[in-house]
DNA sequence: ATGCCGTTTCGTAAACGA
C-alpha cells in the first residue's frame, strides 16, 4: 500500500489544500524570451512569478500573452538593462517599486506586492541584487550598500504578520558548494566574503534558504555561462535564491529547480526556482 | 586572457552581465 504510505508520512502539519507555488527567473530579456516564458507559463503553471532582468520598459513589457494565460502584471522596468516583474493568478495588491535608503539610485530592482490566499496573505518580493563586478570598480561598494538597504528592508518586513518571500537574483554565492569550481570565483564579486557575510546576515534575521532547509546536497546550480560551454561542463553555480521569512518557511513544502529550460533553444542562462507553500 | 556568448540600444560597436 504505497500510496496509504505516503498519505501516512506526510507531515502533519499541512492541510489537503493545494500548495501556492511561486517561482523566480532571470529570464535575461522578456523581449527575447518571450516564447520560452509563455512555453515554461503554460508547463509549470506556477501561482506566482518573480521574473529579473527584464529589460524592458514598462511599456514595451508584452503583458497581453500573459495575461492570456491568467496572470495579473506588474512591472519595475527601465531602459535596455535591469527591471524586475511580478505575475499572478490571484490579484496583485499594494505594490511598490524601489528599494529605500538611496533616492539617487535609479536601477529597477525591487519589485514588492501581496497575494491574498486562502488563509491570508503573502508579502511577495522580486529582486535583482547588483553584480558588483569588476570588484576594483564602484560597482562593488554598490553591490555591498544595496544589500545593505536589502538587510534593512527584509528587517522592517519581518515586523508584519504575513509570510516574506525574497525571490530573486541575489548575484551571491552563498557557499563552496554552491559552485562546481569555487575556485574560480574567489576573485569575483559573487563569491566575496563581504557579499557572502551579508548575505549570511539575512540568514541572521531569521530569512531562511529555501533550498537548503530542503537539501544539502551540492550540484544544485541556477546559472549556467553562455561562454566556455559551461552548460555542456555543468560548469555552473546557484545563485537565485528564495528566502523565506520564519513563518513561510514553517509552510514550505517543497523546491524545485527546472533545469531543463537552461536545455531549451535560445534560453536565459538562469532557469527558475519554484518553491511550494502550503499557506 | 583585454578571450569565449547573449541582449539591448537614438546600433552595425559598445555597455552590461556573471
Amino acid at each position: 500500500m504505497p500510496s496509504r504510505a505516503a498519505a501516512a508520512a506526510r507531515p502533519s502539519r499541512f492541510s489537503d489544500r493545494t500548495p501556492v507555488r511561486i517561482a523566480t527567473w532571470n529570464i535575461n530579456g522578456v523581449k527575447a524570451r518571450q516564447e520560452s516564458l509563455t512555453r515554461w507559463l503554460e508547463e509549470a503553471a506556477p501561482d506566482i512569478v518573480c521574473l529579473q532582468e527584464i529589460k524592458s520598459q514598462d511599456e514595451q513589457f508584452p503583458a497581453e500573452p500573459i495575461e492570456r494565460l491568467g496572470y495579473n502584471v506588474a512591472t519595475h522596468g527601465q531602459k535596455g538593462f535591469n527591471g524586475v516583474a511580478l505575475l499572478s493568478k490571484r490579484p496583485l495588491e499594494d505594490v511598490t517599486i524601489r528599494l529605500d535608503g538611496d533616492e539617487a539610485d535609479e536601477h529597477a530592482r525591487w519589485i514588492e506586492a501581496t497575494v491574498s490566499t486562502e488563509t491570508g496573505a503573502v508579502r511577495v518580493v522580486s529582486l535583482y541584487l547588483p553584480n558588483g563586478n569588476p570588484i576594483d570598480t564602484p560597482k562593488f561598494p554598490y553591490k555591498l550598500s544595496w544589500m545593505d538597504r536589502m538587510l534593512a528592508r527584509a528587517e522592517a518586513l519581518l515586523a508584519t504578520d504575513e509570510p516574506i518571500i525574497l525571490a530573486g537574483d541575489y548575484n551571491v554565492i552563498p557557499e563552496p558548494i554552491d559552485a562546481r569550481h569555487p575556485d574560480r570565483w574567489v576573485d569575483d564579486a559573487l563569491f566575496q566574503p563581504e557579499s557572502r557575510n551579508r548575505h549570511r546576515a539575512l540568514v541572521n534575521l531569521g530569512y531562511i534558504d529555501a533550498q537548503r532547509a530542503v537539501s544539502a546536497a551540492d550540484g544544485i546550480y541556477t546559472f549556467w555561462d553562455y561562454q566556455a560551454g559551461a552548460w555542456q561542463k555543468n560548469n555552473g553555480i546557484r545563485i537565485d535564491h528564495v528566502m523565506l521569512s520564519p513563518v513561510a518557511a514553517d509552510r514550505l513544502v517543497t523546491v524545485d529547480v527546472h533545469k531543463h529550460t537552461r536545455g531549451w533553444e535560445k534560453p536565459s542562462d538562469h532557469v527558475p526556482v519554484v518553491v511550494a507553500l502550503d499557506v
